[in-house]
DNA sequence: TAAGTATGTTAAG
DNA sequence: TTAACCTACTTAC
């Protein structure tokens, strides 16, 4: 689940489930035990999301921060008839008990689950990149690294300091949409360009914060409109190109190709996002 | 039942 | 570049 999307999604939730409340803070599991102590039963101010950052804010300038990972989850129940025992390896769990109103939130797996300053807070924020999910954001300064940069436009958006909240999903489908390779150094972008993918951006991921899943695909394309079966698998989403590897391109019909960049898996239509040529070579 | 995989990041080598 | 983190789901046997 976790692109910028979902934690901002979980900022929302978490804000309206509990902020202005007094909660309970607890770690079943442990290993954030003593860290709860410290903010067990006051009040819990905001949650809010950078990227795939989220800082949960509490008096004193206390801040948890959680960082889902890759298989973390954070799942918030509110007005249920009664908190249940915990399940499973929790390492964070949120309880407003109220007279006829209870909400609980488990965290699990997370890659980061700590108490921090406002100052560690702020080192975080100021080390990450323009978020297309948030109205301050920037899009020039990620430009500015784009347009300096020889490393491919692929590994530049999915850097967390060069842009913060894209993930392997929105990588791909992005570069799909604007029929760019993957390998194409960042330095020869031209700025138009980059200012019609960060707006793209900042409606698709919208989108996603809106209903909880990747919808990359133009109206055009869609199962209906295709006449093809909807997408089944775990994330739901209707894309182009992501996890699609060997499967026709829902454009050309060529088939989708993967490849291993930095670590992490690339897909794109080798047809509709032809292989950039520099002048030089030409 | 076991193995493999994942929308991610950090630290060690 | 590789391993580690540590969870849940899918696929293979």
């Amino acid at each position: 689940m976790p692109e910028g999307h979902t934690l901002h999604r979980l900022a929302e939730e978490l804000t309206a489930t509990f902020a202005g409340r007094v909660v309970r803070v607890g770690s079943p599991q442990g290993r954030f035990a003593d860290s709860a102590a410290l903010i067990d039963g006051q009040l819990l101010l905001r949650a809010e999301a950078w990227g795939k950052h989220l800082f949960v804010s509490f008096p004193d300038d206390r801040y948890v921060h959680v960082h889902l990972g890759l298989y973390g989850k954070l799942d918030v129940h509110a007005g249920v008839p009664e908190v249940p025992a915990a399940v499973g390896q929790v390492r964070m769990r949120l309880v407003a008990d109220e007279r006829e109103w209870h909400a609980y939130a488990d965290l699990r797996g997370a890659t980061a689950c700590e108490l921090l300053t406002e100052a560690e807070r702020d080192a975080i924020i100021a080390r990450s990149g323009p978020d297309p999910l948030r109205d301050d954001a920037d899009p020039s300064v990620a430009w500015e690294r784009i347009r300096r940069s020889r490393a491919p436009i692929g590994g530049l958006l999915m850097d967390q300091s060069v842009l913060a909240g894209v993930g392997n999903v929105y990588r791909a489908e992005l570069l799909f949409r604007h029929r760019l390779d993957p390998y194409r150094p960042g330095n020869t972008l031209r700025r138009g360009q980059w200012d019609g993918m960060w707006a793209d951006l900042v409606e698709l991921m919208h989108e996603g914060v809106r209903t909880g899943r990747i919808d990359t695909v133009r109206p055009e394309h869609t199962p209906e409109a295709m006449g093809r079966p909807p997408r089944r698998d775990d994330h739901g989403g209707e894309v182009y190109v992501y996890r699609r590897n060997g499967q026709p391109c829902h454009v050309c019909g060529t088939l989708v190709r993967t490849a291993e960049l930095q670590g992490r898996n690339l897909f794109w239509c080798p047809r509709c996002q032809r292989k950039f040529r520099s002048r030089a070579a030409a």
